[in-house]
DNA sequence: CACTTGACCTGTCCGC
DNA sequence: TGCGGACAGGTCAAGT
């Protein structure tokens, strides 16, 4: 579920608290979540001051002074949730009642200890992960190699687009998008969401995909990725921003979860069916299914 | 190589 | 009520 602007306003958040703190201790039990060596914590991480909180795609880098940076991947259901200590102090006004209870909870994986409070990595089904590596080897990764551009940044124009899109001519359009070497940051909300604003039915072949939808559909992804971050991202069932609150997208979300619903352009039902695998939300009115191309004789 | 499917996990919901 | 199965969806490995 965390997809863009879910990370981004983890990230927004665990900026503001997190910079500045050095981690005092960790605990952790599940190696599958935390996939680092007793030794390798000890030397980079416990005693580390936090630098800075950055994300790239998917992931949210807590860069740390030992010239080791801890990445972070939620996939579908992690949370980074911050706990000041409690007690008066001049870090007041920060919110007693998160929309989570106590913590740790059941699905607490790994829990830092830092200077002015605490902060946990929860994840129910243990697919995220959290891991230390020296800075200068994040660049080398396979996936920083082949992820696409920032969708919010200046860097993902429509060209740019196109051309990365063009390595992925017969497959659909919603597998395309979703594809990380496309482009960065889309996930399954705001496919189905750019999809139908653009009016694109998404099993469309990518090379059946008209030159004025293309645009449209660029445009779309960059709209519905920034207007769900004003929004502080999508809570279907697990997100919390770093304060442990929802976001509240799916509220103006346009087809998303919303089958049975009416479409916000027509007004017909919108359905939901499977494609590339996954749930996908379509109004059959506005998105009409590609026409056979039989591309044989 | 392009592309698709299954695996990784756990909790929830639906039908019987 | 209990129980099996489908489903949730990000990414990578393994398959065609």
């Amino acid at each position: 579920m965390p997809e863009l602007p879910e990370v981004e306003t983890v990230r927004l958040g665990l900026a503001r608290y997190l910079p500045g703190q050095k981690v005092l201790g960790v605990d952790f039990d599940n190696p599958k979540s935390f996939p680092n060596s007793q030794e390798l914590v000890r030397q980079q991480l416990i005693g580390a001051r936090i630098e800075s909180v950055d994300r790239r795609a998917k992931v949210l880098l807590i860069r740390l002074s030992t010239g080791y940076t801890l990445l972070v991947h939620l996939k579908m259901t992690g949370q980074l949730v911050y706990r000041p200590n409690t007690g008066r102090g001049w870090g007041g006004g920060h919110p007693t009642d998160s929309l989570i209870g106590s913590l740790p909870d059941r699905s607490t994986r790994v829990t830092f200890t830092l200077e002015r409070g605490k902060l946990y990595f929860n994840d129910q089904r243990k697919f995220g992960w959290a891991k230390l590596l020296p800075d200068e080897k994040i660049p080398e990764l396979d996936f920083f190699q082949r992820v696409g551009p920032e969708p919010l940044e200046a860097d993902f124009t429509f060209e740019e687009f196109r051309r990365r899109l063009s390595r992925r001519k017969r497959t659909s359009i919603k597998a395309a998008i979703l594809d990380q070497s496309v482009l960065a940051g889309v996930g399954n909300i705001y496919a189905d969401e750019s999809l139908h604003a653009a009016r694109i039915h998404p099993e469309t072949k990518v090379a059946d995909v008209s030159p004025l939808k293309l645009r449209r559909l660029h445009q779309a992804i960059i709209d519905s990725l920034r207007i769900s971050l004003e929004h502080g991202g999508s809570s279907d069932r697990n997100y919390v921003d770093a304060e442990g609150y929802k976001g509240s997208y799916l509220k103006f979300a346009r087809v998303f979860r919303r089958e049975g619903q009416p479409c916000p352009d027509c007004g017909t039902d919108i359905v939901k069916t499977r494609v590339a695998g996954r749930g996908t939300h379509i109004c059959p009115r506005c998105q009409k299914p590609p026409k056979k191309t039989p591309r044989n004789r």
